[in-house]
Formats: C-alpha cells, sequence, structure tokens
RNA sequence: GCGCCCAUAGCUCAGCUGGAUAGAGCAACGGUUUUCUAAACCGUAGGUCUUAGGUUCGAAUCCUAAUGGGCGUACCA
C-alpha cells in the first residue's frame, strides 16, 4: 500500500474518531506539497470543517495530530489555512527508491488478460505520408506501447485506403503523362512517384476546368464535365468490374506505393501486426445493412436508399447504403468493425483517425451500438487534431506539405551539425555517428509532437527548426547520457547502497517522488490515451535531475554510503527516462 | 442555419477527479565551467487564464451565454 493510500485510510478514521462523522474516501483530496511549504504530501481539510465545525486551522491541526500518532512515515506536519502539510520520514523515501523504482518490474503492469486494437496510419496510397500522418503514426505506436505496459495484449493494424477515385487520378495521370516512368527509371522512391502523377492530374483538371469555363460553361458543370474527371471514373468503374489493365496498373502503382511505405515506416520505427485493405473490406458491410433492417434499426426509403434515423439521439438521418445498392463510407466501416472483431476477437478497438471524422465515429459507433453488438462499447476514436503550417492546413494536391521523408532528413542532418558543432563524437565509429544523429534528430521530432495533448491541434512552422534545447527529445537524451556516463565512471552495474538512515537533500527528496510517480502516470497516460502525459513526466524528470546533477556532487560525494545512494538514484532516474521514452518510441543514447 | 472541438506569458505548450501566490520551454536581459558531459544550471522580466454571468467555503478547471478560430453537416473517403 501507499503512503497516500495509507493516508487517506487514516483521514476517514480520523474523522470518525474526533467528528463521529462517516466521510467517502473519494472525498478526500491528496496532492503534492507545494514547494514554498514544509512536508511532501498535502492535505486538503477545506471538506472536513463542516464535520468539525471548528475552523480550518484547527480542524487541520487535530487530524495532523491524529495521523502523526498513527502513522510512524510521518514524522512532522504544519498547517496553513485549510491546507495540513505532511512530512514523511526520509527513511520511507529512501526505502521506496531502493525496494519499489529499482525493482526490476517498476513502471511494468501486470498482464490485465485484455487484448485490444489499436488502428493507426492508415494512409491512402496515391501519395507519400506527410507531417499529419507522422504525428498519428506517432500517437498510435506509442498508444500501443502505453497500452501494453499496462498489461494490454495490443494488436497494432492499419487499413490501408488502396482503392478508389483518388488513387485512380494518380494512375490515369501517369498513363497520360508518366512515359513510363518506374521507381527505377526515375530513381524515385515509389510513394514520391505516385504522389507525382496525383499532383499533375490536379494541375491538368484544373486547366481543363478553366478551359472550360472560358468557353462559358458554369464552374459547377466544368469540374463535373471536364474529360479527365470523366476519364477517371470511367477507370474506377473498370477496376470495380476488375478489367485487367486497370488492374495491373493499379497493383503495380501500389506495389510501388507499399515499398515507399514500408521505407518511411522503418526510419520512423513504426510496425503493424496485420495490414487490412479497403480493396478486401470495401464490399463489407451489406449483410450489417440487411441485419439492421430485419432489426428495425434501419430503414429502407422509396428509391432503395438504407437509413438511419439518428434524430432522437441528436444527429441526423444517415445513409448507410446507396439507392443503387453500392456501398458508402459508413457500410464498409461497419463490415471492417465486424472483421476486425472476428479476427482478433478484442475487448477494446482503438480507432486513430483526425478530429475532422468526429461526427463519422460517433455515427458509427451508435450504430453498432444500436445493433446491439456487445463489442460496441469498447470502441474509441482516437481523434488527434490536425498539424497547420503557419499558412493554413497541408494540401497534397497543392502541394503544400511538409513531407515526412524530407523532414525526417532534416532533423537527421540538423542533429549531426548540431553534435559536430560541440564536438561530442570523439571515438565513434561512423556506424555509431549515424545511429546517434538518428536517434537525436528523431528524437527531436517524436518529442515535438507527442508533447501536445492529441486533442489539440499542433502548428509547424517550417521556417523555424524544431529545438535540440529545453523542453525537447535531445534535452532528454543528453540528461540520460549524462547519467549513463557517471554510472560507467564508476562502473556501476546494479544497487548498490542498503537501507540505512540517512539525511535526504531536497532535490534528492524531490526526485524520488518524482520516480515514485511514473506507475500512475502510466496507468493515467493509457486511461487518456495520452503520450503528452508521458513526455511531459519525463521532461520534468529530466529536469529535476539536471538540477540535482548540479548541486550535489555524485562521484565525489563526502560518504561512501551517500555516493552509492547517489549511484542508485541515478541509475533509476537513467532506466526510467529510458523505459519512459520508449513508451514514446524515442531511443536514448549512452553517450552524446 | 445546426452540431462538435479549441481559446492560459511576445511565441510554443503544461496545469490530474474544482483547492494555497497559475507553471515550463523558446525569445530578451544578467550570472555560472581548474570540480561527475554548458544540448546543462541559477536569476530577472513577462498573466484582467478571450468576455459576461452562474454554482461553490474556494473556479484556469464545472454550468450558461457571447466573441474569435478550426472542423463537420455529401447517395465523397
Amino acid at each position: 500500500m501507499t503512503i497516500e493510500n495509507n493516508i487517506v485510510r487514516h483521514i476517514q478514521k480520523a474523522v470518525s474518531a474526533l467528528y463521529q462523522s462517516e466521510i467517502e474516501l473519494d472525498s478526500i483530496v491528496i496532492q503534492e506539497t507545494r514547494k514554498e511549504f514544509e512536508g511532501q504530501i498535502t492535505v486538503v481539510t477545506f471538506p472536513f470543517t463542516r464535520f468539525s465545525k471548528k475552523l480550518p486551522e484547527q480542524t487541520g491541526a487535530e487530524i495532523g495530530d491524529y495521523l502523526l500518532k498513527f502513522i510512524p512515515e510521518i514524522n512532522a506536519y504544519n498547517v496553513v489555512k485549510g491546507f495540513l502539510n505532511l512530512s514523511v520520514s526520509d527513511g520511507y523515501w529512501i526505502n521506496q527508491l531502493l525496494n519499489t523504482v529499482l525493482s526490476p518490474d517498476f513502471g511494468h503492469f501486470p498482464k490485465n488478460g485484455k487484448k485490444v486494437m489499436v488502428e493507426y496510419s492508415s494512409p491512402n496510397t496515391n501519395k507519400p505520408l506527410h507531417l499529419g500522418h507522422v504525428r498519428n503514426n506517432l500517437l498510435g505506436y506509442s498508444v500501443a506501447k502505453i497500452l501494453s505496459a499496462n498489461g494490454f495484449d495490443v494488436v497494432k493494424v492499419n487499413l490501408v485506403n488502396d482503392r478508389g477515385i483518388h488513387i485512380c487520378k494518380s494512375m490515369l495521370a501517369w498513363k497520360l503523362f508518366g512515359k513510363g516512368e518506374t521507381p527505377e527509371s526515375s530513381g524515385l522512391k515509389g510513394d514520391h512517384l505516385v504522389g507525382k502523377y496525383y499532383v499533375i492530374f490536379d494541375q491538368e483538371y484544373k486547366k481543363q476546368i478553366a478551359e472550360l469555363v472560358h468557353k462559358g460553361e458554369t464552374e459547377e458543370n466544368a469540374k463535373k464535365n471536364a474529360p479527365i474527371i470523366k476519364q477517371a471514373q470511367e477507370m474506377l468503374l473498370k477496376w470495380e468490374s476488375g478489367d485487367a489493365e486497370v488492374m495491373g496498373l493499379w497493383s503495380m502503382m501500389n506495389t510501388w506505393v507499399y515499398a515507399g511505405f514500408e521505407q518511411t515506416y522503418d526510419q520512423l520505427g513504426v510496425d503493424f501486426a496485420k495490414y487490412y485493405y479497403e480493396s478486401d473490406t470495401y464490399l463489407l458491410g451489406k449483410d450489417i445493412i440487411e441485419e439492421g433492417l430485419q432489426k428495425g434499426v434501419f430503414f429502407k426509403k422509396e428509391d432503395g436508399s438504407v437509413w438511419i434515423d439518428l434524430t432522437s439521439d441528436g444527429l441526423d438521418q444517415k445513409l448507410v447504403l446507396r439507392a443503387d445498392g453500392t456501398s458508402v463510407y459508413m457500410t464498409q466501416d461497419l463490415g471492417t468493425a465486424q472483421l476486425k472483431y472476428d479476427d482478433f476477437n478484442v475487448d477494446q478497438s482503438i480507432y486513430v483517425v483526425g478530429n475532422e471524422q468526429d461526427y463519422h465515429f460517433k455515427v458509427l459507433f451508435l450504430i453498432l451500438q444500436k445493433l446491439g453488438k456487445s463489442w460496441a462499447k469498447g470502441l474509441y476514436h482516437l481523434s488527434y487534431g490536425m498539424v497547420d503550417l503557419p499558412s493554413g492546413k497541408m494540401k497534397s494536391r497543392e502541394g503544400t506539405v511538409v513531407d515526412a521523408d524530407e523532414l525526417m532528413a532534416d532533423m537527421i542532418h540538423t542533429a549531426k551539425e548540431r553534435t559536430e558543432e560541440l564536438g561530442k563524437v570523439d571515438g565513434f565509429s561512423e556506424a555509431e555517428k549515424a545511429d546517434l544523429y538518428k536517434m537525436i534528430g528523431l528524437g527531436a521530432l517524436k518529442f515535438f509532437l507527442l508533447k501536445v495533448e492529441p486533442k489539440k491541434r499542433l502548428l509547424f512552422d517550417p521556417n523555424e527548426s524544431i529545438d535540440f534545447q529545453g523542453h525537447t527529445g535531445p534535452f532528454i537524451q543528453y540528461t540520460h547520457a549524462r547519467i549513463r556516463s557517471v554510472l560507467a565512471k564508476a562502473e556501476y552495474k546494479e544497487r548498490i547502497s542498503r537501507e540505512y538512515l540517512m539525511n535526504l537533500t531536497t532535490v534528492e527528496r524531490e526526485l524520488i517522488l518524482n520516480l515514485c510517480k511514473y506507475p500512475a502516470i502510466i496507468s493515467m497516460a493509457a486511461k487518456e490515451y495520452s503520450p503528452a502525459q508521458i513526455a511531459n513526466y519525463v521532461f520534468e524528470l529530466a529536469k529535476l535531475f539536471n538540477k540535482f546533477y548540479h548541486e550535489e556532487s555524485i562521484l565525489k560525494a563526502e560518504d561512501l554510503a551517500v555516493r552509492n545512494f547517489r549511484l542508485d538514484l541515478s541509475s533509476a532516474t537513467a532506466s526510467t527516462i529510458k523505459n519512459g521514452m520508449d513508451l514514446l518510441g524515442i531511443g536514448v543514447p549512452d553517450r552524446m
């Protein structure tokens, strides 16, 4: 039992003994003591005054006396207005460090027997990945790691949107203007090559619209009747009918794209247990439509289209099947949800998808509930904000995107320059240098994206490079390297100090307190699906260590016992940083 | 029009289920290295938490409205 739980229980008893009143455990508020006051744990005593019928100060003192008497670890208290500040003995904190924080399974929760699926990335195959996808990928990967650390069995899946009009646009433009260009012939990465023709299509399309408008067509008609869009639509129909030539072109270009994506995923460090392809799933869901009609959840209009009426839930009427019997997005998502459940039998399923689709998922989940799917309550849309440029939203068609591959390469290059300037790679082999630059460059990028709450939108200014100092990945990586360097000098292997009585300095105590918070942070991060919780925690921890490092000497501590203790404290900090960063998908070096 | 989300220092962001004088980083200014890595540390300055009501012993946090910004509201995905 943690000291906090112990305190809460004793407060309950204290209120009962002192004021003959019963109080709920939940209503007892405990928090960290603010730096300017003495103590580590603070009890808010305002709520107890209605039982004590006394002033907050007096109530606090009475409860303080009670706790002092019954909890041996508490050795002092002070009262400031309605706040009871408790001082816990240094012996307790030292014991926590040695027996809890330094234990091998610290921060790892036992298996909870639950299975969760995380669907993320989910790219379209008509263009390369950009910064928005990077945020998605990092979020999905990190959330999967966090859930796993919390004891879940995690299945990562990628639902690839490999069909549809947008892919046909790239295909058509390549066919018309590509002159047989291939990744091999041009040296272009496959996804970039296909993306190039997506842009070309759009340029040509706009040109044709302009011509038609010039000839007197309305804008709306021009958009509908431009020859190139008609051709793309025809191509889509041919694809759907299985036309051999179109299918051949489609699979060739998709193969290029997949090779490109693999490279990007690999560089980013993300992976998947299974890929789903929309070309396999887009016809699914029709049986669910039938099921819904029979259950009376859906209704059919005169023209044959199928709808659900969600007005009683404060939403609209929503189409689930077209009049011609073909699928819409919702149809296939209903089918795919069922497929994913049938495949893996998961307890929870998380969709990492941008907030522009909030409404879609609200409706999707509601429909599945109305259909009585037992697993519907385990569905969750991890909605995240768009990545904006100073100029506004990124648009692939208009080329105003921050390309994922380029950005990663830039970051690694900057890391190289920085590191060389600082002269920190003496004695590194070329391979070690390359690894280090990648670790730092991507560490900066990943931390930059993950430190922000997923829900919030994120501003990226390509003209201002991502920082390597301050609230950044490299700051934390540096702290880790610093610790490892000290430990290496001491030839530290494993826990070396014993339990003994000593007085902690303020920073030491703060550091231990911070380390003790780690498991709670991990579980909160899982509950909120928020890597940002971990990012900000690890930053605090690193900052605190640097303060400690600056104020106290580790290797040259006056007393051997103190030296050993500080080595243990440093080691515990290093592992916690490493583990926390690992949950973000960020590596930490031993030297930098 | 209707619905959802966001608004905290010049900039980028924290702030747990309501709790003490709202915190970091960057940028600015000043200081710290013969001592374990200065990608660091310390200090100064910077705030009517968008606004107005309400609930409460207590509100950046909860409720209502307004303002500003984003997104959605397709027989697109």
